[in-house]
DNA sequence: ATGTCC
């Protein structure tokens, strides 16, 4: 492959056979040295797709997906181009949820392990974690069709709520296209982290950049946020499994190389009913994130005189329609952000964030700091409006596990961190050192002018799954 | 990521 660095924080995959557009990699001269060549391949795979307009982009938190790199961004022409679930993932909608608490972390201090114990009661972890909401199954339904409207009318969500969610937490589909056996397994998983890199942070605000968007955004210095990280759990990835097996066993289905990269034209039968299951999987994970939201309300609200805000809940698995310019033309594109963030700059962004643009969650791994960025006026041509979704994984979880085993709990100690896993084996996966460093990786996409920094926050306590 | 392999 060849690879032209074009400037300092852009490289260029140039087109070879069988590529329609060339890839377009957003990184540092030092990240990029930390990205390994199964990604950027699979970066070129997704260039060769049918209908992918100006280029397969990867934001500098790149790694190795399946069938496409998490940290990609790839457009196709809605009309005559493809939709893939590997485009969006196994956890569809799998994303990020921000609350500020108005408590200040003095106030907090002497209360961590007792609120962050009430946290890991109220929001269940870990691999199964079948602890979830009970409801019915016309309810899951509801859920799936309607998405945060549910949660609304059933007092788990507020307008604000609503407002401060990716879509309104609200996407139209039908309803009808995700299987029995993805309603089974989603049904009593609602309000749940799940496991692997999926958490529940306390953190406490540490710096500002941006006095106006902070402020704009209901973010002040030394106030006490709380972060979650959490999709669709089993149910997303049912569909996944579902329509994966589905593409592989219809004619039409695009195949290529790689059995993994597998898509259909989206305007097809199995295009249009992925699309419409991706959409109630999208909605189920808006509500499983909200229930959380509203526990860690009520958590606070017991300890504290507060009434915490949602500051944003957002999706950064997903494949959506938009407008886009594309050679000077407006066009009708199938979006897919696997591992990237939403980021429409001011001007550009849905109400309320019309001024500001959308806020951007950015978690870093554990023990370490995390972000809210703002997207930059640019970002719409040089990645469709999208920037980074973390820090990405540099050592797999086994290799992690080898390494880390039995000093991660000394190390979050030595942070001061309050750690509530699961299991001890989550937390030696998710070791910090197996992540790239995050304070680089917002550094890269301020650098390549996609979002700048808002916030940042460092941790106080943990709950993982 | 995931009832970590129907």
């Amino acid at each position: 492959m060849n690879v032209r660095r074009i400037d300092d924080y852009t490289y260029i995959v140039d087109k070879e056979e069988g590529m329609n557009v060339p890839g377009i990699v957003y990184s540092s001269e030092e990240l990029f040295k930390s990205i390994d060549d199964g990604s950027l391949r699979q970066v070129i795979n997704v260039a060769k797709l049918p209908g992918i307009v100006k280029a397969s982009y990867a934001m500098p938190d790149i790694h190795l997906g399946y069938g496409f790199p998490i940290g990609g961004v790839a457009a196709f022409d809605a009309n005559s181009g493809i939709i893939s679930p590997g485009g969006v993932g196994y956890d569809i909608n799998c994303g990020v949820a921000l609350v500020s608490t108005g408590i200040k972390f003095e106030e907090f201090k002497p209360k961590v392990r007792e609120v962050t114990d009430d946290l890991f009661n109220e929001v269940p972890s870990g691999l199964t974690s079948r602890k979830g909401l009970k409801v019915s199954s016309s309810d899951l339904n509801e859920i799936l069709r309607s998405g945060l409207k549910w949660a609304y009318e059933h007092d788990l969500a507020t307008r604000e709520d609503m407002d401060h969610t990716e879509d309104g937490g609200s996407i139209e589909n039908t309803g009808n296209n995700v299987s029995k056996a993805a309603q089974q397994r989603g049904i009593s998983q609602i309000g749940t982290l799940g496991a692997g890199n999926h958490f529940l942070e306390v953190q406490r605000v540490s710096q500002i950049f941006d006095n106006e968007t902070a402020k704009k955004f209901g973010i002040e210095m030394d106030e006490v946020t709380v972060m979650v990280h959490t999709g669709s759990r089993g149910l997303g990835h049912q569909v996944a499994t579902d329509y994966i097996r589905m593409l592989r066993e219809s004619d039409y289905a695009i195949k290529t190389s790689d059995p993994e990269l597998i898509s259909v034209p989206a305007e097809s039968v199995l295009g249009e009913k992925y699309l419409d299951a991706m959409r109630s999987a999208a909605n189920f994970a808006f509500v499983n994130r909200q229930i959380a939201i509203h526990r860690i309300r009520e958590v606070f609200e017991k300890h504290f005189d507060a009434r915490p805000r949602l500051v944003y809940s957002l999706a950064h698995n997903i494949a959506k329609e938009e407008l886009h310019m594309v050679d000077g033309e407006r066009m009708k594109l199938i979006v897919h952000r696997k591992g990237a963030t939403r980021a429409f700059p001011a001007g550009k962004a849905s109400p309320p964030f019309e001024d500001t643009g959308h806020p951007v969650l950015i978690p870093g791994s554990m023990g370490t700091a995390s972000y809210v960025l703002v997207g930059l006026p640019d970002n719409l041509e040089k990645s469709f409006g999208t920037t980074c979704h973390g820090s990405g994984r540099v050592l797999s979880r086994n290799q992690a596990v080898k390494k880390y085993a039995g000093i991660v709990e000394k190390e979050l100690e030595q942070r001061n961190v309050y750690a509530r896993p699961a299991t001890k084996h989550v937390l030696y996966e998710e070791a910090p050192e197996s992540y790239k460093n995050v304070d680089d990786v917002v550094d890269a996409v301020y650098g390549a002018r996609l979002a700048k920094p808002v916030v940042k926050m460092i941790p106080i306590s943990v709950v993982k799954g």
